[in-house]
DNA sequence: CCAAAGTGTGAGTGGTTAACCACTCAATCT
DNA sequence: AGATTGAGTGGTTAACCACTCACACTTTGG
């Protein structure tokens, strides 16, 4: 048996499994459209299971929701500790482009729009959506020391970059789609 | 007879029906979350005659996309024609005083997050957001006379704006949510 | 070695939903 | 008045989905 190791894995190992793989289900047909069956095929567990693991569907949805919210987070920690200066618009750069490398598989962000699309209609989805921007632009603020105005411009940018990746904006050579895509870096 | 006039509607009317009342139950729960009962309660005719008005779901829910990008692009259209003057900034000015007016009642933009979010996973609506969005850009630029980056900051406040109405974050009284909502105009 | 605790599943259930069809009634035309 | 077209509905169905439960297997600890 030693050799071997262990077969099952822990209950709190596989919810992180789900989380992650979560986000690539919800992020495909958010919260509504996406039902536990294809959950629970991308983890490589039972339908079943799922609801041992998160008690019902919107808690799970809630969870993968904040998880993402974290992951931003970590990536604008990243993006501060590479900034060249402390300047407040260099450290803004540096996590702006750490954000970019983030959203690169696209899933992470399409959660985010699906989450603030069901924010407007389930209060629970609400609630965590508004914990996770109050976090975000808290963090960005005292990190980077700019001023308010400052900081709702990179939100704002932010806030383009999810309307951009949902639509393919980037995909599409004409006027109206650079204008919108126009120094958005994306790699 | 001649007293109490026509009793049906012509199926035109009827259509237009359905368009205005179907933006009150997409922006409610989406595409995916809106069922055809509800749309056809809220417009007062039985679900079968819904699909004798559209051909499915999905094509009811594009037309009513359009629909609320056509009623964005009317009052684009009342903005400028209210500007105090010529000037880009002027024009843009009051082409997002009256957007605010138009989106006071939040349906209209409800259905645009809804449509962006789902404009990620159905190539259909993709294609009509991107059209959508083309001929709004495309207008803002040419009424307004505003170089790129000024119609980008334009429709990045727009963006930033569709994220506030949805969390509701003018409801919230906290520094995050006032930095989110600075200077956006509502009525 | 055995019992308790924990991991995992197959097989279901009740409720919902998009779409369809046979049909009725109102309006118009000849 | 009779025939024809178009508006509108009730009832149904096949598929689907969130959620449950009884049961089996693995791991752990004494």
């Amino acid at each position: 048996m030693a050799t071997t190791g262990r077969v099952l894995s822990t209950a709190e190992e596989r919810r992180e499994v789900v989380l992650s793989t979560a986000v690539s289900s919800f992020a495909a047909r958010g919260y509504y459209g996406t039902n536990t069956t294809e959950v629970a095929k991308r983890a490589g567990i039972s339908q079943a299971y799922v609801y041992r693991l998160f008690p019902n569907k919107e808690a799970l949805f809630l969870a993968v929701v904040e998880h993402c919210f974290d992951l931003v987070r970590d990536s604008f920690a990243r993006g501060a500790a590479k900034a060249r200066g402390s300047e407040p618009h260099e450290v803004l750069m540096a996590m702006g482009d750490e954000y970019a490398r983030l959203i690169a598989d696209q899933d992470l962000l399409l959660v985010q729009v699906h989450a603030q699309a069901a924010a407007a209609s389930e209060p629970a989805v609400r609630e965590v959506v508004r914990r996770g921007y109050a976090r975000t632009v808290e963090y960005v603020r005292s990190v980077s020391g700019a001023d308010a105005d400052a900081v709702q411009y990179f939100m704002a940018r932010g806030a383009l970059c999810h309307l951009v990746v949902a639509i393919g904006a980037t995909e599409v050579d004409a006027p109206w789609a650079n204008t919108l895509s126009a120094g958005l870096r994306h790699y």
